[in-house]
RNA sequence: UGGGGAAUCGUCUAACGGCAGGACAACGGACUCUGACUCCGUCAAUCAAGGUUCAAAUCCUUGUUCCCCAGCCA
């Protein structure tokens, strides 16, 4: 690292290095990448990578990155996708150079294959779908050539012509490159290049009547737009002798690299659009950016912030390898981020009632608490305290063993920011619960210490009930039990039925009652949480909790 | 039985012929008005077998395992 870079550097992998050398070298000046989704579902967890990876790159370089929508399949692309896909990027905190559309390359494109036919390098085939299929061959087999390959140029030409002016219905006619149906590599057995499909497109409305396929379309786009690096999925590596090949048969300004890196895997969730889409539609979550989705929009309105996604894509770095990330990777890069940045407050999500019995009836004092510990610059705020109060369930245990530090008969526990208080009664309802606790204070021990320097191990937060603000808080947990539901028989089977608790009876203090939108907060002892958005009554939506080493022993001593 | 890829701590990821390093997780401990944070420490890996070399995760050979491809989807 040199000395005067206060960017913090970001791990190099084997794409930054390439291009490293492709700067060295001279092969290029500046560097420009893209990101291409197609407009047919939201953006989740996967294409933050992909993000992260052409914005990072173009961005570490000095380069620049183009948004390009890859609109060539009008059935299953909305408007709808393209608003929330912009969105999700700038939200990211990336800026595309340009916003490109495959779609505005139509024209071009339909002049390039023109050229392709002229050079008899593709040629219009009528072997419908099920005959194509059978003429590929297989992974095993060589295929066959179909009946219209040596169909002459002229007419070539003519039957183009007319499938762009919309003379036959959908699947009568396809462009095929000619390039050769023995290949080993079944993308070179005289792919499709166009097909007939009349339909409205939300761009082009109903201009064309045929629509360019993904392997010709991709590797031209690039071209024009002078992609220096075209980074894809490794799913693509297969594909990449047809993106050289289609560049190596037309005049385009530009000849790009396609380089593959493996895509993320994350356990206990899918990425997956078509699975993800059917999450939504049969109503498994209540939407696209329900919080448990792995989508960017519902880790948005999970609480993730953009510094986190981005954190969270240089730990996982980028190579080739298969692999499966492991969401406590991603909790860490959210709790690392919220830990400088959220402010500290206390909320009861399952209260207990606590009287003070030696606390004057009808005093309220003032107490001061820090917005954040370790930030004094934070500041702090008032919570008021009084004879009644709420703490948590949790915090209160009957024959508690020794390593319980909190609430218990007979023990001292102190209420944080306030006093030292010991339970001196247990009152039960005629079921044998718990439903309030006596207790009594020490008045010496304002500001959470004593005269006597005695030691108090324990420190619970609380919530006055005169002063408590009401509202519903969502707990949420891994959408699924099973650490890869993609790979099983039925997904979802797999589902975790405690992926969102609801709670709605929590006391929070009374700073919350009007809560910053954006303002993700720590509820001490808790966790991370945020004001949903979507939600009349006070709602918060619990975005990750804190590590919890009592839990843990809890566990072990079950 | 075709073609294309990939194999390093539990999980990710460095090392590109020269001390297998880091992160996350786990486990111990210190600190603590959050059982949080922070700090310290521990555990823990080169797919296998041969070969080349003073020296191999790295080069060679032979295997093994896993992933992707037979849409007029992207």
């Amino acid at each position: 690292m040199s000395e005067n870079n206060n960017e913090s550097q970001k791990p190099a992998n084997f794409i930054s290095n390439i291009i490293q050398q492709d700067l060295d070298s001279n092969k290029h000046t500046a560097i420009q990448t893209r990101f291409p989704p197609e407009p047919n579902g939201y953006l989740h967890i996967g294409h933050a990578k992909s993000i992260c990876i052409n914005f990072g790159l173009a961005e570490d370089f000095g380069g620049k990155c183009n948004l390009r929508f890859d609109d060539t399949n009008p059935e299953k692309e909305d408007d709808e996708y393209v608003e929330s896909i912009k969105e999700d990027v700038a939200w990211l905190g990336y800026r595309w150079s340009e916003l490109c559309h495959a779609s505005d390359y139509f024209e071009q494109l339909y002049d390039y294959a023109v050229e392709l036919i002229k050079q008899g390098k593709a040629y219009v085939d009528s072997l419908d779908a099920k005959q194509m299929r059978e003429y590929r061959g297989t992974l095993t087999e060589p295929g066959r050539e179909s009946p219209d390959r040596n169909r002459s140029i002229e007419d070539n030409l003519d039957l183009f012509a007319r499938m762009r002016a919309g003379e036959f219905e959908d699947g009568k006619y396809l462009l095929r490159a000619k390039i050769d149906m023995a290949s080993p590599n079944i993308n070179m057995r005289d792919p499709a290049l166009y097909r007939i499909k009349k339909a409205h497109h939300q761009r082009t409305g109903d201009d064309w009547p045929i629509y360019p396929m993904y392997d010709y379309t991709h590797c031209i786009s690039d071209a024009i737009e002078n992609i220096t690096h075209s980074l894809c999925t490794l799913e693509f590596e297969d594909h990449r002798p047809l993106y050289d090949w289609v560049l190596n048969q037309v005049q385009t300004p530009a000849h790009p690299q396609q380089i593959e890196f493996a895509r993320l895997q994350l356990k206990y969730t899918i990425t997956s659009k078509r699975k993800l889409n059917q999450l939504v539609t049969d109503k498994h979550v209540d939407s696209w950016d329900d919080p448990r989705m792995p989508t960017i929009s519902g880790l948005r309105r999970r609480g993730y912030t953009p510094a986190s996604i981005r954190d969270f894509c240089d730990r996982i770095g980028v190579t080739k390898k298969d692999s499966f990330i492991e969401m406590a990777v991603l909790e860490n890069s959210i709790r690392e981020d919220l830990n400088e940045i959220a402010p500290r407050v206390m909320g009861v999500l399952d209260p207990l009632k606590v009287t003070i019995e030696n606390y004057p009836d009808g005093q309220t004092e003032d107490m001061q608490a820090q917005n954040h510990p370790q930030k004094p610059e934070m500041g702090t705020r008032t919570v008021p305290f009084s004879k009644t109060l709420y703490i948590e369930r949790d915090d209160f245990m009957e024959d508690a063993p020794k390593k319980f530090f909190r609430l218990s008969q007979g023990r001292e526990v102190r209420l944080r920011y306030a006093y030292y208080v010991t339970c001196t009664d247990v009152i039960k309802d005629d079921a044998g619960n718990v439903i309030e606790l006596i207790c009594t204070y020490d008045p010496e021990s304002r500001g959470g210490s004593t005269p006597d320097g005695r030691k108090v191990k324990g420190t619970i937060h609380w919530v006055s009930a005169e002063h408590a603000v009401d509202a519903r808080v969502n707990l949420y947990d891994r959408l699924f039990s099973h650490p890869n539901p993609a790979g099983t028989d039925d997904f979802i089977a797999h589902l975790n039925p405690e992926s969102l608790i609801t709670l709605e009876n929590c006391k929070l203090e009374p700073s919350l009652a009007t809560p910053d939108e954006d303002t993700r907060y720590q509820f001490e002892r808790l966790g991370y949480f945020i004001k949903d958005k979507q939600s009349d009554k006070l709602t918060f939506n619990r975005t990750v909790t804190l590590r919890d080493a009592w839990a843990k022993i809890d566990k072990a001593n079950a």
